[in-house]
DNA sequence: CCGGGCCTGCGG
DNA sequence: CCGCAGGCCCGG
């Protein structure tokens, strides 16, 4: 499900009802979550206390509690959610903190390819210190962008993909950015000029910014920490509209699949130099 | 680079 | 039954 507009809604519910509220304890399932890992369940004992903040690197989420951290990615189907104790548990359901408002905070990831780690210090985790620059921060300039890409012999899609170059955008959000900015998902990266490396670097701010103020894509599963629905798949332009006509122009969006995943995009408006 | 795998569910 | 799914990892 979530791409970085979804996690950062996701921190957006959660921050006011975690932070100064205390995780007491904390009970899993016993299943493993992502590439069989299983729960590191003493380290999640000793990660109980206040929550001093809630944040987001790409698309993980960061709690800082006790002067440790819990480190969560919602893999495919992962949710993050604030629940009365009382309600009865989804199935999938896979770790339940409770909490001292009385509620629980329940991770529930169906397809298990997820994670929820927990450190010392977070920066240390490879998952978080191979994370390329945040698009959406002060540093991704198009300068920066343009660096990131040079020498690259790949094509756009499978760069923006890549999290250890530009961190936080996924399947839907790579097609609606290549699509806004008119690039083929096919180009090569090293080979567009600054006035399309330009273009490319608005239209990913442009696409998250616009997902983020519409609260998420909600295709099937992703649903924020109260459960809602975003309303971003409305405004989505490529993604998912095979045979419908270009919203911009007279081509008509098709679907290729480019390193294993689907890719939407319009041979009409989207050039490969 | 590609293909396959991880896991479960849904829709054709 | 088959293919497909907002992610990521690994081996060849």
């Amino acid at each position: 499900m979530p791409e970085l507009p979804e996690v950062e809604t996701v921190r957006r519910g959660l921050a006011p009802r975690l932070v100064g509220v205390t995780l007491e304890s904390v009970w899993t399932s016993g299943k493993p979550l992502r590439m069989n890992h299983p729960l590191d369940v003493r380290g999640l004992r000793r990660t109980l206390g206040e929550v001093a903040a809630v944040e987001r690197r790409a698309k993980y989420l960061i709690l800082t509690v006790a002067g440790r951290s819990i480190v969560v990615h919602l893999g495919m189907t992962g949710r993050l959610e604030i629940a009365p104790r009382a309600a009865e548990r989804e199935p999938h359901t896979h770790v339940v903190w409770s909490l001292s408002s009385g509620a629980d905070l329940r991770y529930v990831d169906v397809r298990r390819f997820g994670a929820v780690l927990c450190a010392a210090d977070p920066a240390q985790l490879p998952e978080i210190e191979l994370l390329g620059e945040d698009p959406l921060s002060r540093r991704f300039t198009p300068a920066r962008l343009a660096e990131l890409a040079a020498g690259r012999k790949r094509n756009a899609k499978t760069f923006l993909l890549d999290q250890t170059r530009v961190a936080g955008l996924g399947n839907i959000y790579v097609c609606e950015a290549l699509h806004h900015a008119r690039i083929h998902p096919e180009a090569r990266v090293d080979r567009l000029d600054l006035s399309r490396i330009t273009a490319l670097h608005r239209a990913i701010q442009d696409v998250l910014r616009k997902a983020v103020a519409n609260r998420g894509t909600t295709l099937r599963d992703y649903r924020d920490s109260s459960g809602q629905p975003g309303e971003n798949q409305l405004t989505l332009q490529a993604y998912g509209r095979e045979g419908e006509p270009c919203p911009r122009g007279d081509g008509q969006i098709r679907r290729v699949v480019i390193q294993g995943r689907s890719t939407f995009f319009c041979p009409a408006c989207q050039r490969r130099s």
